[in-house]
DNA sequence: TATACTTGTGAGCAATTGATCACTTTTTGT
DNA sequence: ACAAAAAGTGATCAATTGCTCACAAGTATA
């Protein structure tokens, strides 16, 4: 007991995540946080000011996570196309390692409720989308992909249709494997915009 | 006062997707629906025996007025690819004009509380994607899409790429012109299915 | 060791909200 | 017109839950 800040702020954030991957962001009460930390429900409020507080911290935690484990494909070497492939493959393994990310990022709750949290939700989907676009302008000049794309549109495209994915395994429990759709999903992007699709 | 109970059991309905849309599904209050419908709260459960079972009414009732809509594409007698093309158009007309549609599809809230209201979303889910999935073959067989392309695994993927962008467009709060997304939307999918493409 | 600061907690408030119930009013069927 | 059924309502309950507060325990600093 009486550990640093930081750290119990950390605690809180993943015990946030767990909760919410596992039951739903609706049952992530401040009671069930503190519980499954293992300190008492107003110990919460001394390291948070308010419930919406710690989402907003919990969403950028697992966004730059995520940003983290796509910043290799984002900013590689390679040719556009097989980052992007690789993009893919990296995402949505590493969304259903993180199922929580889904679970807040999909909820309705979150964005009508809290300015804040619609700001958080909206920089981690445009940072994505403009990392996506850039990629999409580089296959572009290297003659891989579809002269004719509107970049901004088909990676906004792009985005959606993983999102649509994802939100669906969100809703349907995770009840498929989700790191299995990466192929197909592949396949259909590669049509969609490669040159020789 | 004294309406016959379909006729408020309709009232009621039309109320729960009025405030959906407008507030958002946390706000869908037992009183808030009697307000907007003019009836005491207690009487909102002489019609419905649970909050539940409103949404539950609501989703299939919004989901039989989808279907309506866009019966005629999946069963017209034109080209597939052109009706396919006329089903996102209608599509998403049809949720733009219905936006309590989205949020009661896209709230997690709704999925994880009730076994009711997710058989009946996923009973809409899977009705839409056997339709396209049925359209898709049907172009395969006229030779207009792709023989390569598995029927169902692409209808799924449409399907995805159409609820992302509604999906955005719910948690974005509607602040673009959905229905003005088909064209590029349509360009898309076309580069992905179709032979020409 | 003494002092100040941080972390932790039990008790409990205030607001929200789904649901019940006894009772009244309205509608319907004969 | 009249009795039965349906629709409507005010009062109220029980449960949930974010959050506050006075106070205790632990930790760091001088």
């Amino acid at each position: 007991m009486g550990k640093p800040s930081e750290q119990r702020k950390q605690e809180i954030i993943d015990a946030t995540l767990d909760l919410a991957a596992n039951l739903g962001v609706k049952k992530v009460t401040t009671q069930a946080i503190a519980d499954h930390v293992g300190i008492a429900q107003p110990t919460v409020f001394r390291h948070f000011k308010t419930r919406d507080a710690i989402f907003v911290a919990a969403i950028s935690s697992i966004g730059e996570g995520l940003f983290r484990n796509l910043a290799a494909f984002f900013s590689g070497t390679g040719p556009a196309d097989e980052r992007l492939h690789q993009l893919v493959r990296a995402q949505l393994r590493f969304i259903s390692q993180n199922r929580g990310l889904p679970r807040l990022l999909f909820s309705d709750r979150l964005h009508l409720e809290s300015p804040l949290l619609k700001q958080a939700v909206q920089k981690i989907m445009n940072g994505y989308t403009q990392q996506v676009s850039r990629m999409i302008r580089e296959g572009q000049a290297a003659g891989l992909m579809r002269q004719s794309l509107d970049a901004d549109e088909s990676a906004w495209l792009v985005a959606a249709l993983i999102q649509g994915l994802v939100m669906r395994w969100s809703i349907f429990d995770f009840d498929f494997d989700l790191a299995a759709e990466a192929e197909p999903l592949w396949g259909f992007i590669a049509a969609a915009l490669l040159v020789d699709g």
